[in-house]
DNA sequence: GCCAACGTTGGC
DNA sequence: GCCAACGTTGGC
């Protein structure tokens, strides 16, 4: 199995309206780079667990744990003129972003990006890396393992 | 609202 | 294929 971290802005979806959504399930929709497209598309298995992040947000942080639940699938975003997330170079015969759906498996403690930068221990966080932009950025099983320990802290 | 950092676009 | 300009991300 392997380890994710994804951002969501909360005021578009937080870890509550995962858990809200029908089946707790919803698409991953607006990934608008390949880095992130292709960490979703080609690397992740159903079964696959993610920190859900909360970004753009007055305390960014992680809030929940959820699960690879779908094998990858055209974001239908793309193809809607109106939409925020619209390409017109992308269509459907030959999309262009595709994506998974993700299911809640649980909220956590919040723990705040101040946090997780405190922990030498996270040092080499991917999501931390000067610069780091990506939505999605893969997990250590070694820093999945401290931060599931950190969120059984008070 | 600012700005650093990055990815993408498009002219050449 | 280079690279400047531009747009976006995202923390602060």
């Amino acid at each position: 199995m392997q380890f994710w971290l994804m951002k969501s802005e909360p005021e578009d979806v937080s870890i509550d309206d995962l858990a809200a959504a029908p089946g707790q399930t919803v698409p991953w929709t607006g990934v608008r780079n390949y880095q992130a497209r292709n960490f979703m598309r080609d690397a992740m298995r159903i079964g696959d667990l993610a920190f859900f992040y909360h970004s753009g947000c007055a305390e960014p942080g992680i809030a929940g744990i959820c699960e690879v639940c779908s094998e990858p699938y055209p974001d239908a975003t793309q193809f809607v003129a109106v939409d925020p997330y619209f390409d017109p170079k992308s269509s459907p015969d030959k999309p262009r972003w595709w994506l998974r759906d993700v299911r809640f498996v649980g909220k956590s403690r919040y723990i705040p990006l101040a946090e997780l930068r405190a922990h030498p221990e996270l040092a080499g966080m991917r999501l931390l890396a000067r610069g780091n932009r990506l939505s999605i950025t893969p997990v250590t099983p070694e820093e999945w393992t401290f931060i599931t320990q950190l969120m059984e802290r008070q």
